[in-house]
DNA sequence: CGGGGACTTGATACTGTTCAATTTCCGTGG
DNA sequence: CCACGGAAATTGAACAGTATCAAGTCCCCG
């Protein structure tokens, strides 16, 4: 059984929409359709640190996929609890909440100055009809989105704090790698209590277990910034 | 905020599946479509209790829309550890984990005698290229199911052992209710073991906080049968 | 009617939280 | 460029919630 992070990396490039093109062209395309499909990627936005992408509550106008910096997304509950629900780096999509309802259920920040391709989801369904391969794609990036919510879930609902934390380091690393950053020595972007969301524990007890694996050998954290110095024995925790 | 699991419902009828025709035939559509999408919709199959209706690792062939009974889905993981990510009851869909990679992800297991409806996808994506509300109902789905999703992980990451089970009992009277069944006085079709596997929580923390809700009157429990008493003061634990 | 799994309940152990006190970092303005 | 101030992070100690271990009861299936 594979390890829950080691999903297919979804895109090996900085911007997973400007791939639709060459990802998404069956033989003996209209020449019309391709260039729709190239205007469709090229909306491009720019965000500051601590911008929001959408609201929770707003309407779906687009998805939107990464290009450059760093978001996270979160879902905010009445009784006052938060989730963060995933963080997002160059290639990966964000917005598909909303398709359900045409409403926004989380919000996206940006941890970082970023940039962002808006992909209008009614253009990329339109188009999506008449390219296979597009249409497939789009179910692919669904699915994706599913199966590492499942991830999520597993981890949260069965792993301990150093589990957890491990196999946090190890996805960040692996996703790094897949964009050609070192798998070893990377900064986080955010910060303990965003970790601490994600992973259901406190700040301290993210704190507590990063100076745990340091005292081990495992790694070497001094802030954001992050060494990973036995990968192995930090997979063996929750592997 | 609305509740998390308050998420409109997904099929008022026995079987979604069986609704695709009514809900997502435009004007104008030529006879042949609609004959295909009968065609697609009807092909049922039966299960008893405990049989698997695909397991983690097998290829996708179809999504399967629930017609009566009750299912599981559930992931394993190398180390042993392991999480229900849901239970699914008539009208709701199983299987979009697997349209990532054509390999389904998690295991899908009747818990007590079911008919499902199998929809195989590659058709599905065909006939939702010349039916753009078929279409829009696929991606709607897939999208739900993100956003439950999400909705789990809240509870899972910020949740007390009480509001877990009081969401997770609320939602089932509401599921229940939109079915056409009492929102009040239900059985549960899982163990203790598996509910609290669902919920991130041991089997006799859930026993626990079920005994506590009904020294409370909050419900009545006996064995699987369960009655809410007092629905309002059970949403006030997490609402 | 027998047997095994499911469930309940109690006592104890332990992981992670809470509260609190420092220290470190980093952005801002002088 | 440096100094300042607030946010972020670390660490400790006491506490709380849930897990674990164990014993006994109940229910249902065969």
């Amino acid at each position: 059984m594979k390890n829950i992070f080691s999903f297919p990396p979804r895109a090996q490039t900085s911007c997973s929409a400007c791939n639709l093109r060459k990802n998404c062209l069956p033989a003996g395309i209209a020449e019309g359709d391709i260039a729709q499909l190239e205007a469709l990627t090229h909306v491009k936005r720019t965000f500051r640190r601590g911008d929001y992408l959408f609201h929770s509550g707003s309407p779906l106008r687009a998805l939107y996929a990464v290009r450059s910096g760093f978001f996270k997304t979160h879902v905010l509950h009445a009784n006052g609890h938060e989730q963060v629900t995933g963080f997002q780096m160059a290639g990966e999509i964000m917005g598909m909440d909303a398709i359900s309802t045409d409403i926004h259920t989380c919000s996206a920040v940006a941890l970082e100055d970023s940039e962002v391709c808006e992909l209008p989801f009614g253009k990329l369904e339109e188009l999506g009809r008449k390219l296979p391969t597009l249409q497939r794609h789009l179910h692919r990036i669904m699915s994706s989105e599913i199966v590492r919510d499942h991830g999520t879930m597993l981890l949260l609902g069965s792993m301990h704090a150093e589990e957890r934390l491990a196999a946090f380091l190890l996805n960040l690393s692996q996703r790094f790698a897949a964009r050609g950053y070192s798998p070893s020595a990377f900064q986080l972007r955010m910060t303990r209590q965003e970790i601490g969301n994600y992973l259901g524990m406190k700040l301290e007890t993210v704190s507590r277990t990063l100076s745990r694996f340091q005292k081990a050998g495992l790694i070497s954290v001094r802030n954001k910034a992050v060494e990973i110095l036995d990968a192995n024995n930090l997979r063996s925790f929750f592997a």
